[in-house]
DNA sequence: TAGGCCATCTGGTCCT
DNA sequence: AGGACCAGATGGCCTA
């Protein structure tokens, strides 16, 4: 599942990859021509034997022993007859060549390793953009963005097996299962969860959930989450144990007054990706960098890609028991053979009517 | 100040 | 041989 969304997204980070590559690719070509002017080797030169300052580095240049035998030769008695010659492979001096062509080999690496990982973390911004919670500018960390990746996967599978819409409570429930508390309290509210409703839910484990101050207001709630995760995160703790103490979250979202179901009507609306349902909540600041505070739940709609058939997610996001369509195809079926799982645009909205 | 997260460097291993 | 991938080390930044 996760190699197919990743699959999905592959297009856009290899262009994100590309372009960033381009941009880059100017600054190593300097670099490397600036390695090469200094060191004053070309190519040729670079595949110089050279001793390296460690067994890789010997490894490296271990392709040059035949063309650095004279040289071996021409050295290799530096020690003089007073110490025994040691066993083994000769040590080689380590010429400034070699040196130098082992420090643009290692330049050349270093570069190929950061375009990598630049490239993974492409691939993992694009991933944060199709998981339910995404700002441009408080990003989950990358562990996080995977446990909330495979929870979102695990219950869209669970809904297509199921063939119904679970409540908001189970759905957060879901997504939030090894989540750290900060991005528990995130996802619950990008969802617009009322923790009137939340906190009593029972546990997947049968306990029940237990806030003595909740953070959450019944028509607003601030909790402050300067870093979503935090020395607090214990993993494994259980998921949506949310306890009354403030993370420090940087958003606030803002729930109707007296009601629990989101405000899609607000003029904050930003469309079907990206409803803003956390507002900018650090108090006393209003810079643009808050205003840009967005989230998105992307987990708000969903269709078959059967023509006319609609899961029979009842409105109220209370669960129809007993609703299962036998239209539906279990969850294996629906993997085996579509080649993409439902767009996300169908996602979108799920809770939005 | 401790801890979390991240980017980068580095050496090792495997593959083509 | 060279590149991809991986994991450990290190240092910087940020927040509680």
């Amino acid at each position: 599942m996760l190699s197919r969304l990743f699959s999905e997204v592959l297009p856009d980070v290899q262009r994100l990859a590309a372009d960033w590559v381009e941009d880059n690719e100017n600054e190593d070509d300097k670099a490397k021509d600036e390695d090469h002017e200094r060191c004053h080797l070309d190519d040729d030169e670079l595949d110089e034997p050279q001793e390296g300052s460690s067994r890789a580095e010997s490894e490296m240049a271990g392709d040059d022993d035949e063309d650095d035998e004279a040289e071996e030769e021409e050295c290799g008695d530096e020690n003089g007859g007073d110490k025994p010659k040691k066993r083994g492979p000769k040590k080689r001096k380590m010429t400034a060549a070699r040196v130098e062509r082992s420090k643009v080999r290692r330049l050349k690496a270093n570069a190929r390793e950061r375009t990598r990982m630049h490239d993974l973390n492409s691939a993992l911004d694009n991933l944060r953009k199709v998981v339910p919670c995404y700002s441009k500018t408080q990003k989950l960390s990358k562990i996080e963005t995977l446990r909330l990746a495979k929870n979102y996967i695990l219950a869209l599978g669970e809904i297509l097996r199921n063939g119904k819409r679970p409540d908001v409570v189970t759905y957060v429930q879901m997504l939030c299962k090894g989540l750290s508390q900060p991005t528990t309290n995130l996802v619950a509210g990008c969802l617009q969860l009322n923790t009137r409703n939340f906190l009593t839910e029972q546990c997947p484990d049968g306990s029940r959930f237990h806030m003595p101050s909740s953070p959450f207001s019944v028509h607003a709630y601030s909790y402050r989450c300067s870093r979503l995760s935090s020395p607090h995160y214990q993993p494994g703790a259980g998921a949506l144990n949310l306890r009354g103490h403030s993370y420090g979250s940087a958003y606030e979202a803002v729930y109707p007054p007296g009601g629990t179901s989101p405000d899609y009507s607000s003029p904050d609306y930003e469309g079907q990706h990206s409803p803003p349902v956390c507002l900018p909540g650090r108090q006393q600041e209003s810079s643009e960098t808050d205003r840009n505070y967005h989230y998105s739940m992307h987990y708000s709609g969903l269709t078959t890609s059967r023509p006319g058939h609609n899961l029979p997610f009842g409105p109220s996001g209370a669960r129809s028991g007993g609703s299962h369509s036998e239209n539906i195809p279990p969850f294996h079926d629906v993997h085996l053979h579509h080649d993409r799982a439902p767009p996300y645009e169908d996602l979108n909205a799920f809770f939005h009517n």
